[in-house]
DNA sequence: GTTAGGG
DNA sequence: CCCTAAC
């Protein structure tokens, strides 16, 4: 059998797209469209307002600046074009299903959600992920570029070139390589043996994590030869202190198939590795999601919310670069209530990397993030009459670079899956509390009651020099290991359990035992439909519930350091965060029918374990409901039913089995009376 | 922790 | 999908 493979994907940000401020003042209504004044901006503000303009645009949005539909928002997709001159991948518009109905990420160059990794992860390179509005005309969508490059930035280029630590060749195990050398080693290798795009398995390893071609092209140019054009324009050398590694949120989602196309029918990889990085200032803090969101962990710990299927993991890590040279990313919307829900979890990741990019003596006490952004107004560069320049300034934000994700995935996980998965990282960061940062020269502007003028934005020598930076509002939750040494287990350690119940332990450095990877990887398998009958046999037999987990928590005990209990923002019970909404697909529809026709009603964790064991996000209660919408779905007629359409045939079943379970129920009932 | 049912 | 009562 050939060895499970995982596919490392890390992301270095998203960037909402320009948004000109004129355009956005002048088009502003409702409460998260706010002009920016003085000083009063606010990330979610500018983050809300790319997307809630996204979210509730009907129309198809353009797809690129030029073609003026509308003018309040231009999209550049000189991204894309770059991005494809060296890709393989092509770029035409790929229609997938949606996952999510608010938004959804597409893959580009791959043509089904069914799709697993496996079957393109020789295309990694060219990877790329989007972010786009799915109302069904919406097919526009900034690009999100796939990065691979995972390592730090040298402090002594010009914030473009990588250099030391680049995580590279990703062992079939999931192993990394990190050591400098190595990585070396073998970029000089795929460099002189002329870049290949292929980074199917070699020698017994699958380069996953380093593109050569990214390597080379970042490698002695300005990052604004790199960058896309939403990117820096205006480089912050000069101001530009690369502090180790960059603070960069990174996670680790170690299995998480749930795409719809597999529900229930894929098994788990147990396999877990740990990335390791060593660079000075490397946090890791690993969060194991109970099952597929990112607040979950708190949540557990909190109370306010917990799940009853533990198995998925998804780790955050810091001490990743974040890269404000890296090609461009836009984001594109995501759900707009999640923009002011989330929880504050992942600021404490955050927080551990307080090295900053900036040498704004500032920015440990700021904890300051990576999500470095800059721009410059087109009209700045114009240089506009002064007599409009005294009173307003104008300015553009490029963009916004959320925090570098880092994400672990089987390759045989489809693509549905990666891309919830990505979607729920992205939310979960943007929405869990950012604030935003100037930056003046360099030089952190921390007073806000200071005015524009004061500060010296109004001028255009100083706008050359302005900067935004997204930060994580809790810096106070920085753990005080940051910037110890990171290698030491019990420090590692110590993160995990301050982060308690769902974190991930390594093996090796914890004494968490996990499954060996052999034992999983066959049950790593997209089952198929057909497999639902024995899939309780086949892999639940084969591998205990407990070894199901993909990452086993550590014991509490394990450390006697105590839990440090992870507060929610004091008295805002509105960071509750509800649910993404996630409409059962057809294959998901019929298993649950399956399911319970031969489960009948009233044994939905039954049918939970039978037909969604590995649906992470269908909860029994979900099961139940759904059967419970699909009764009414099924009686009421075609015309008044909404959301993609269940076959006839199914709800026929439907019916069918209700009624059998329903009339059986009742005779029960009868018999228990009599 | 599950189930059932209302919202 | 959430919430809650009931078990």
């Amino acid at each position: 059998m050939v060895p499970q493979r995982r596919v490392d994907y890390g992301f270095n940000g998203y960037q909402v797209p320009e948004v000109p401020r004129a355009s956005r003042s002048a088009r502003g209504k409702g409460p998260i469209r706010k002009k920016l004044e003085g000083n009063q901006i606010h990330a979610f503000e500018i983050l809300a307002s790319v997307a809630g303009k996204l979210l509730e645009s009907e129309k198809p949005l353009p797809s690129n600046a030029s073609s003026g539909k509308d003018p309040h928002y231009t999209f550049d997709d000189t991204i894309r074009k770059q991005q494809n001159k060296g890709n393989s991948l092509k770029e035409e518009p790929c229609e997938w299903g949606s996952c999510d109905e608010e938004a959804s990420f597409r893959a580009c160059g791959v043509q089904g959600q069914s799709h697993t990794l496996n079957q393109f992860s020789h295309l990694q390179e060219n990877f790329s992920f989007e972010m786009s509005g799915t109302s069904k005309t919406n097919v526009h969508s900034g690009k999100v570029c796939f990065a691979k490059k995972l390592g730090t930035v040298d402090s002594s280029s010009s914030c473009g070139s990588y250099s030391n630590k680049v995580i590279s060749d990703c062992f079939l195990s999931g192993d990394y390589i990190e050591e400098e050398d190595k990585a070396h080693v073998v970029l000089k290798r795929k460099l002189e043996a002329e870049p290949s795009k292929d980074t199917s398995v070699k020698d017994g390893k699958a380069n996953v994590l380093v593109c050569s071609e990214d390597l080379l092209e970042m490698e002695g140019k300005p990052p604004e030869l790199v960058c896309s054009e939403h990117d820096v324009k205006v480089p912050f050398s000069g101001e530009c202190k690369i502090h180790g590694s960059f603070p960069c949120h990174c996670v680790k989602v170690v299995s998480r198939d749930d795409d719809e196309n597999s529900v229930g029918y894929v098994q788990p990889c147990t396999m877990v590795e740990e990335f390791e990085h060593t660079s000075v200032g490397d946090r890791k803090i690993k969060n194991l999601s109970a099952s597929k969101h990112w607040r979950i962990a708190p949540d557990m710990k909190i109370g306010g919310y917990h799940r009853t299927d533990g198995k998925i993991k998804q780790v955050y890590r810091n001490g990743r670069p974040c890269y404000a040279h890296q090609r461009s990313q836009k984001i594109y919307p995501f759900k707009k209530r999640n923009f002011f829900n989330r929880r504050p979890f992942t600021t404490s990741d955050r927080g551990c990397n307080c090295e900053n990019i900036c040498s704004s003596p500032d920015k440990r006490e700021d904890g300051g993030n990576c999500n470095a952004a800059i721009g410059r107004s087109s009209s700045t560069t114009g240089r506009e009459p002064s007599k409009s320049n005294d009173r307003n300034v104008r300015l553009s934000i490029k963009s916004f670079k959320v925090p570098e994700l880092f994400f672990e995935i089987p390759t045989t996980a489809t693509v549905g899956s990666l891309k919830r998965t990505v979607m729920e990282a992205v939310t979960s960061i943007l929405g869990e509390g950012l604030h935003v940062g100037i930056l003046v020269q360099g030089k952190k502007v921390r007073d806000d009651s200071k005015t524009l003028l004061q500060t010296g934005i109004s001028h255009d020598d100083k706008l050359d020099n302005l900067g935004f930076t997204l930060e994580p509002k809790h810096s106070k939750l920085i753990y005080s290991q940051c910037g110890n040494d990171p290698s030491s287990v019990s420090g590692r350690t110590q993160e995990l359990t301050r982060h308690s119940a769902s974190l991930v332990s390594r093996p090796g450095t914890s004494n968490v035992s996990l499954n060996p990877p052999a034992t999983n990887l066959g049950s790593c398998v997209d089952k198929g439909l057909n497999a639902v009958p024995s899939f309780a046999s086949t892999s639940i037999d084969k591998t205990p519930p407990a070894s199901q987990a993909l990452v086993a928590v550590p014991p509490i005990n394990a450390k006697p350091l105590a839990v440090v209990p992870f507060h929610r923002r004091s008295g805002h019970p509105a960071y509750v965060q509800r649910r993404m909404r996630r409409p059962f697909s057809v294959s998901e529809v019929e298993a649950l029918v399956q399911a319970v026709e031969k489960l009948g009603t009233g044994r939905w964790r039954d049918v939970k374990m039978r037909a969604f064991d590995n649906a992470k996000h269908r909860t029994y209660v979900d099961l139940k409901d759904k059967w419970k919408t699909l009764v009414h779905t099924a009686r009421i007629s075609p015309q008044q039913r909404r959301g993609e359409p269940v076959p006839q045939e199914l709800l026929d079943r439907v019916l069918a089995a209700h009624a059998y379970w329903s009339q059986r129920q009742a005779k029960q009932q009868l018999r228990a009376a009599a």
